[in-house]
DNA sequence: TAGACTCTTTAGGAGTCCTAAAGGAGTAAA
DNA sequence: TTTACTCCTTTAGGACTCCTAAAGAGTCTA
């Protein structure tokens, strides 16, 4: 019950579904051969991996340090999922990718936990659209402080317009897809994004945060 | 962006804080000789070890096999900061409690990241309200599947009446402390949780949720 | 063409995490 | 009371994670 502040008991539930999140990964991975690490590695090839990342950016998107990340691709090497290339622009870095196979897992790995996922869909739209803004604020606040890899959210896209409708419904606009949507359909991590430059990002963040304009309900 | 559903975003959401609390949990860890696990451990320990826990308490409580925190612990053991002892009423069992000096690291180890702290209370105390009523949703399903251990949430609590009052800044009442609160004070680990039995815990859950008595807002 | 960087790999060591198997301690039925 | 479970924990073995430190190569700049 109450009366402190309620941000030690956000961190500690936040904590309780990491600790879910990861024991899946152990169970998940463990079934095919892989790790988590590993399976996480294809699943970031797989989702922007086009022209293939070099290992620091790998590194990176898993914050470890490059020996690991280095460590692991060796051992998807090893396994044929993934192929390493000297990369043509500079002759220091490597070129990840997947192979065929590699592709295959990797569809099959960024399946997500079938009970998170019902245990998240449970929600009305509404929950998830406020625990997604939430989540979206939060993560935009640690990266600003460096403390997690800059992910391709809405917040950080050139294309994000937010609160620039009345209805509360769907405020925000995407001119990408040139259309209005709703705290429920934030990005966290957007293929089609493009980095906003720093001056951009900083007035969306503001519009985004906004208290005045913050939409009360929608139900 | 839009358009397709939002749980696996909201999940990615979730993944990303993940990731950031367990890089944290590395640094913060290694600073004072220990890793993450053990960590772990001593938190466990220091917050409801009154009597000592049992090794499968522990391996539980941090979703890891026996054998996982039976070496953690023999870890801990050997740096003096946890003592086992043979538990009376069953001689195969072993209780693990704190020493002096092991409550002390676990009294620091629990602090929560300053950065993702600071992150969270920058958040409306409505949204961190919301963030955790659904967090605590999610949680709970989460139990009922049994892809995490039990925690001691109110809305599992004996105590626990939840939307017993009109005033939506406080709907809820806890009979411990005899008084009523809002969301965002809902606790994820309460020491004073007293479990309700099944059918007590299943009516207060519908309530809960229940849709029609949902604050619509607060701000 | 020297540094001075940058990117990656290797080495070494503690620890995580698993499965499998082996003790010892309780328990219950023959 | 003995035998046959069953439960709790530990050990063994193996693949990996994760770190720091240092070394090898490649690139850029003065």
């Amino acid at each position: 019950m109450p009366h402190d502040a309620p941000g030690p008991r956000v961190i500690a539930g936040l904590a309780k579904i990491g600790l879910a999140l990861k024991s899946h990964a152990w169970q998940q991975a463990g079934g095919r051969g892989l790790t988590p690490t590993q399976a996480q590695i294809l699943t970031v090839l797989g989702a922007r991996g086009q022209g293939g990342l070099r290992l620091s950016e790998v590194a990176e998107a898993l914050a470890v340090t490059p020996a690991t990340a280095s460590d692991a691709v060796s051992a998807l090497e090893s396994k044929s999922l993934v192929r390493k290339r000297r990369q043509a622009a500079d002759g220091r870095a490597v070129a990840i990718s997947l192979t065929a196979r590699g592709r295959r897992e990797a569809a099959r790995a960024a399946v997500w936990p079938d009970v998170l996922l019902e245990a998240v869909d449970e929600l009305s739209e509404y929950e998830q659209g406020a625990l997604l803004r939430a989540l979206t604020r939060i993560i935009r606040r640690l990266q600003l402080r460096g403390k997690i890899p800059v992910s391709r959210m809405c917040v950080t896209c050139s294309y994000f317009r937010p609160h620039v409708y009345p209805d509360r419904a769907a405020p925000h606009h995407c001119a990408f897809v040139d259309a209005p949507f709703g705290d429920a359909a934030l990005r966290i991590d957007c293929p089609d994004h493009v980095a906003a430059s720093e001056d951009q990002a900083a007035g969306a963040w503001r519009e985004f945060i906004h208290p005045e304009r913050r939409p009360d309900h929608v139900v």
